[in-house]
DNA sequence: GCGGACTGCTTACCT
DNA sequence: ACAGGTAAGCAGTCCGCG
C-alpha cells in the first residue's frame, strides 16, 4: 500500500535524520509552561485561532497520536504533536486512499447487480489476492472502493447489505482502522510532514537491547522476521508530552445530586486548569453578594482570575482549549467537558467558537473530542478492568477521583465543608485545584507511566489515543491482530465462518452455564506448613499458545494429516503444517515480556529511568498476554473459537496434573495449587530443579520458584490463604477479612489479627499468637456489644452492578437499601457502590440509619466467620477462642 | 404456619 | 463486552409436620 512507510518498519535503512527528535523532549523543568504559553494569546487573538486548524506542507517531527476522519473532505486525518514547540499539527491524506470491503463474487457478476455498481458512493473495482487462513490456500477476490465509508455499512442501502453479507468481508472495520492498517501506522511513533507527505521518523534505540531481543529468536524464523517489526514499537523512548488537566464545579442547589449535564441549568462557579510544570489557573464566577470575596489561598505559581460574567468565564476557557494539545480530565467525557458544551449553548457561544466536539459512544457513554487537540478521560481509562488488574495489580478498587488518588498518589481529594452551592469562592477554587492538580498528578507519577503506558498500548495495539484510551482489551487485541492480517494479506474472517468450520466446545463446564471446562484448583491439605515453596509456570496460558501452536486456525484445521496431534482431554486436534498467527504474535509478545524486559525491569544494575522504562514495556505486554486467551473464549470477540480456548485450557489441565504427578514420583507433598501454581512442602534443591527441568523438557513450558513461605495457613477452602514470606510480607488471598463489601470496623480488627501473625517465627509462637487472637476477637465482640464503633464502619459496601429495576428474580440487601435511597430522592446507576447496615427488621442505607438501629447479632456472626476462615488453618476452634464461658455471654 | 433442606441469584474474589 | 472456578450470604421454594 504504502511503501515509504511499511519499508521502513519493514527494517530497510531509514534515511538520515537529526537525532533531535527521538529525545524524550524537554522535560517540565526545562522548559517554558503550556499554560503560559497559552494565556499570552489572551490579549491578542480570539476565541478561536485563526492559524486552526494547522495543516502545514512540512512540520517538525510530531508524535502521532491520534486518526480521525474528516467528514468535511472525506480523508483520513492525522493529528501529530510536536512536543517541543507544544503544537498540534494536522495532516490529511493524499495517498488517495479509499473505504473498501472484499467480495467473492466476480467483476462480471458484480456488474449485475446494479445497487453495487449504480451506488452513489461507489468508485472502482480491483482484483486482489488474499490467504485464507481457515482453508489454507488463495484466494481472488474483489475489492469494491468506494467514496465514503457510510457507502460500505452502516445504512440500510450500504454496499454491504446488496452483496450479502456471506459475501462480503472486511466490511465491518472503520474506515479509520482500515486505514491505518493499510498505511502500516503506528500511533504513538514519531512521524513527519515533508513537502505535504508523510514519513516516518526513524528512533534511534538501544542497540544492545535490539540485539538481545533478537537473540531470543532462531535465525530466519517467523519469529525472527515479525519481532523487526516490533522493535521500534518497544524500544523507541517514549514522548515526554507537555499537557493540561481541567476540572470544574458548577452550582447546585439540591444536596446528594450532581448537575445534569445535559440540561446545563445550573452555573458553571469554578474552573481550574493545570499545565505539566505546575503552572495553574483558576477561574472563579463571582456572584451578586460576593463583591468582597476573600483571596484564595493557592499554591505558588497558581493565578486566579474572577468573572462576574460567566459567558465570558466560558470563553477564556474555550480559548485555552482551542490550544491545548493533550487534555486530561476525570470524567470530562460524561461530565465536565459535556457541561461546558451544553452550558455554552444556552449563551448562544457558536459552535464554531466551542473547541469540543461530542459524540455519542457506547450506550450512555459520551465522547468529549478536542477540535484541536486531543482528551483523555482518566476516568475511562482507569475503568478499564485491564489496566486496574494487570498495569495496577488491583491497588485502586473503586473508581472515584478520591481512591485512585489516594491508591496511586497517596493523596486524596480536599474535605467539603459544606454543599458546592454554599462555598465561598476562596474555598471554592482551593477544592477545584485539588481536583484539577490531581488528575495531572496521575498522568505524573512513576515517571509518567500513565501516558508512557498509553503510547506503548497504543503502539502495540494500532490505535490512537481517543479509541485506545476509551476501548477495552479485548478492542486492543483485535485491532493488533487485524492489522497483522492486513499486513501479511491474510483475509479476515467473518465470525460466523469460524464458528461453522471449527464447531463449538466439547467439554463441560464445572459451573453451570459456562462454555468450556477452565482450570484445575487442587484440592488443599488444611492446617498450618511451613517451609511451602510455591512454583509456576510462566504466563502458562500464552506458553501454551506459543508452544502448542493454538489459534483459531490451527484448531482443527482441515489438513486430515494433522488430526493425530490431538488435545489431550478433547476431541480437537492442532495444524502440524502452518503456524498459527495468535501462536506467533503471543509467542514471541511472550518471549520478549519473559526474557527481556520482565528481568531488566528488577535488574539492580540498571538506572531508575532505565528500570521504569523496561517496566511500563512489561506491564503493557503483560496486559496483552493476559488477555489473549480470554478473548479467544469471548463470544462478542470477532475472532472467538470455542474449540481454541478450549484447547489452552486443556492443555493447562496437561501441564499441572503431570507436574503434580511428577512431584509425587519425586517425593514432594503438593499441599495447594491453582491453575498454574502448585505449593510444595519443603522441596529440596535438588527435587526442584528436577521438577523444573520436567516440565521444561515433556510439557514446554517453563515453571519458576515464584515464592517461599517461611509459613502457609490453608483452610479447607479453595482460593483462600494465608502466607508469611521469608521477608516476612503477608499475603492474603480470599479472605472475608480483605474483601471491600467487608465492613471497616472488622478489615481494620482483621488487619489486626495479621499483623498478630506476621510475628510468628516458628511453630512454638503459635501459642501466643493464638491467646492474642483470642484476646483480640473478645475485644472486638465486646465494642459491638456497646455499640461503640461509628456507624460508617459498619456499613457493608456493596456495588450496584445493573439498573435497578432489572433485578427481578431476587432483592439482595443493596439492592433493598439502594431502593430506600432512591425513595429518598437520590439517584442510583448501575456501578454506584451502596453502604448499607443490617438492622433487626432487615437492612437501611447508612445515611438512613443510627446506631441504635444496628442489629449486633448479625455483625457478631460476620465476626466470627472472618475470623474463621483464618482460625480454621490455625486449627483453633472457634468456641475455644472465645472461652466456654463467655459463650454465653456473646451469643446468649 | 414454620423451619430445614435445597436451589438459584448476586457479589467479590483467584488464577 | 477477555475466560472459568470458588466462597459466601441471602432470597425464594418445597416439603413435612397428626
Amino acid at each position: 500500500m504504502s511503501e515509504d512507510l511499511t519499508s521502513w518498519i519493514q527494517g530497510t535503512k531509514p534515511e538520515e535524520e537529526k537525532p533531535a527528535s527521538n529525545e524524550s523532549g524537554p522535560t517540565p523543568a526545562s522548559r517554558r509552561s503550556l499554560l503560559q504559553t497559552i494565556m499570552e494569546s489572551f490579549s491578542t487573538e480570539s476565541i478561536r485561532p485563526d492559524w486552526y486548524p494547522r495543516v502545514p506542507k512540512s512540520a517538525l517531527p510530531g508524535v502521532l497520536l491520534n486518526i480521525e476522519y474528516d467528514g468535511q473532505t472525506g480523508l483520513a486525518k492525522l493529528k501529530l504533536y510536536n512536543p517541543s514547540s507544544m503544537k498540534i499539527y494536522e495532516w490529511l491524506d493524499n495517498s488517495g486512499h479509499h473505504p473498501y470491503c472484499l467480495t467473492d463474487y466476480s467483476r462480471s457478476e458484480i456488474e449485475k447487480i446494479k445497487d453495487v455498481i449504480e451506488h452513489k458512493g461507489f468508485l472502482k473495482m480491483e482484483e486482489t489476492t488474499k490467504v485464507i487462513l481457515l482453508h489454507d490456500k488463495e484466494q481472488k477476490l474483489v475489492s469494491i472502493v468506494v467514496r465514503d465509508p457510510l457507502a460500505i455499512g452502516g445504512r440500510r442501502d450500504s454496499i454491504r447489505e446488496h452483496l450479502g453479507r456471506e459475501h462480503s468481508w472486511e466490511a465491518d472495520i472503520r474506515y479509520t482502522k482500515c486505514y491505518t492498517y493499510d498505511r502500516a501506522l503506528t500511533p504513538g511513533l514519531y512521524y513527519k510532514i515533508k513537502e505535504g507527505n508523510l514519513l516516518p521518523v526513524p528512533q534511534k534505540f538501544s542497540v544492545q537491547d535490539a540485539k538481545r531481543i533478537r537473540g531470543l529468536f532462531e535465525t530466519g524464523s517467523e519469529e525472527s522476521k515479525l519481532v523487526e517489526e516490533y522493535l521500534p514499537l518497544f524500544l523507541s523512548p517514549a514522548a515526554y508530552l507537555p499537557r493540561l488537566s481541567l476540572d470544574i464545579e458548577v452550582e447546585s442547589p439540591i444536596a446528594d445530586r450532581i448537575p445534569d449535564p445535559v440540561a446545563a441549568e445550573n452555573p458553571v462557579i469554578t474552573v481550574a486548569l493545570s499545565d505539566d510544570t505546575g503552572t495553574g489557573v483558576v477561574f472563579l464566577l463571582l456572584r451578586s453578594n460576593e463583591q468582597d470575596a476573600k483571596e484564595p489561598n493557592l499554591p505558588e505559581g497558581v493565578s486566579h482570575k474572577y468573572f462576574t460574567e460567566e459567558r465570558q468565564l466560558l470563553e477564556a476557557v474555550f480559548h485555552i482549549l482551542w490550544r491545548t494539545p493533550i487534555l486530561a480530565t476525570f470524567n470530562g467525557d460524561n461530565f465536565d467537558l459535556r457541561y461546558l458544551v451544553n452550558r455554552a449553548k444556552r449563551f448562544g457561544i457558536p459552535t464554531s467558537d466551542i473547541p469540543i466536539r461530542l459524540r455519542q459512544g457506547l450506550g450512555s457513554n459520551f465522547e468529549a473530542h478536542l477540535k484541536y487537540g486531543v482528551h483523555i478521560d482518566l476516568y475511562r481509562f482507569f475503568n478499564n478492568r485491564s489496566i486496574q488488574i494487570y498495569a495496577f495489580r488491583n491497588r485502586y478498587r473503586e473508581f472515584r477521583l478520591e481512591d485512585i488518588s489516594q491508591a496511586l498518589l497517596g493523596e486524596g481529594k480536599r474535605e467539603l465543608p459544606d454543599l458546592i452551592s454554599r462555598l465561598p469562592p476562596d474555598i471554592l477554587a482551593d477544592y477545584c485545584w485539588q481536583d484539577t492538580h490531581l488528575t495531572m498528578k496521575l498522568t505524573q507519577f512513576d515517571n509518567n507511566l500513565v501516558l508512557s503506558l498509553i503510547l506503548l498500548l497504543m503502539r502495540v495495539s494500532h490505535q490512537g489515543l481517543h479509541d485506545l484510551t476509551r476501548s477495552a482489551v479485548s478492542n486492543w487485541i483485535r485491532s493488533l491482530l487485524y492489522y497483522s492480517h492486513r499486513q501479511r494479506g491474510y483475509l479476515i474472517p467473518r465470525k460466523e465462518e469460524i464458528e461453522a468450520l471449527k464447531g463449538k466446545a466439547t467439554t463441560e463446564a464445572v459451573i453451570k452455564g459456562r462454555k468450556y471446562l477452565g482450570a484445575i484448583v487442587v484440592e488443599p491439605v488444611a492446617g498450618l506448613h511451613f517451609d511451602v515453596t510455591v512454583v509456576d509456570f510462566a504466563s502458562l496460558y500464552p506458553s501454551i499458545m506459543k508452544a502448542y501452536n493454538i489459534s483459531y486456525e490451527t484448531v482443527r484445521c482441515t489438513h486430515p494429516e494433522c488430526r493425530s496431534n490431538e488435545v489431550p482431554g478433547t476431541s480437537h486436534w492442532i495444524c502440524t503444517k502452518r503456524k498459527g498467527l495468535t501462536s506467533l504474535i503471543i509467542g514471541i509478545i511472550r518471549d520478549v515480556r519473559v526474557e527481556h524486559f520482565k528481568p531488566r525491569s528488577k535488574d539492580k544494575t540498571m538506572t531508575e529511568t532505565q528500570r521504569s522504562w523496561y517496566s511500563v514495556v512489561e506491564q503493557a505486554l503483560k496486559v496483552f498476554l493476559n488477555a489473549s486467551y480470554g478473548v479467544i473464549g469471548a463470544a462478542h470477540f470477532p475472532l472467538y473459537c470455542a474449540p481454541a480456548a478450549e484447547s489452552i485450557t486443556a492443555y493447562g489441565r496437561y501441564a499441572i496434573t503431570e507436574t503434580i504427578k511428577q512431584a509425587e514420583s519425586l517425593g514432594v507433598t503438593v499441599l495447594y495449587g491453582d491453575t498454574d501454581s502448585l505449593f510444595l512442602a519443603k522441596p529440596t534443591k535438588e527435587q526442584l530443579r528436577k521438577l523444573i527441568d520436567y516440565s521444561e523438557q515433556a510439557l514446554r513450558v517453563e515453571l519458576d520458584v515464584e515464592k517461599e513461605y517461611r509459613y502457609l495457613a490453608l483452610s479447607s477452602r479453595k482460593k483462600n490463604y494465608l502466607g508469611v514470606t521469608k521477608s516476612g510480607h503477608v499475603d492474603i488471598k480470599g479472605l472475608t477479612g480483605k474483601k471491600r463489601n467487608t465492613p471497616l470496623f472488622l478489615q481494620k480488627a482483621f488487619m489486626q489479627m495479621v499483623d498478630i501473625l506476621r510475628q510468628v517465627q516458628t511453630p512454638r509462637d503459635f501459642s501466643t499468637a493464638k491467646d492474642r487472637i483470642l484476646r483480640l476477637a473478645r475485644e472486638h465482640l465486646a465494642r459491638l456489644e456497646r455499640r461503640e464503633y461509628p456507624i460508617e464502619e459498619l456499613a457493608i459496601r456493596m456495588q450496584i452492578t445493573k439498573p435497578l429495576e432489572s433485578y427481578v428474580k431476587t432483592t439482595p440487601q443493596h439492592v433493598k437499601a439502594a431502593r430506600q435511597l432512591q425513595d429518598a430522592g437520590r439517584d442510583v446507576s448501575a456501578g454506584d457502590i451502596i453502604a448499607f447496615v443490617k438492622t433487626v427488621g432487615g437492612v437501611k442505607p447508612v445515611e438512613q440509619a443510627s446506631i441504635q438501629d444496628v442489629d449486633i447479632a448479625k455483625y457478631k456472626d460476620l465476626v466470627k466467620s472472618t475470623f474463621e476462615q483464618v482460625l480454621d488453618a490455625l486449627g483453633i476452634e472457634w468456641v475455644e477462642t472465645i472461652g466456654i464461658r463467655t459463650l454465653d455471654t456473646f451469643f446468649g
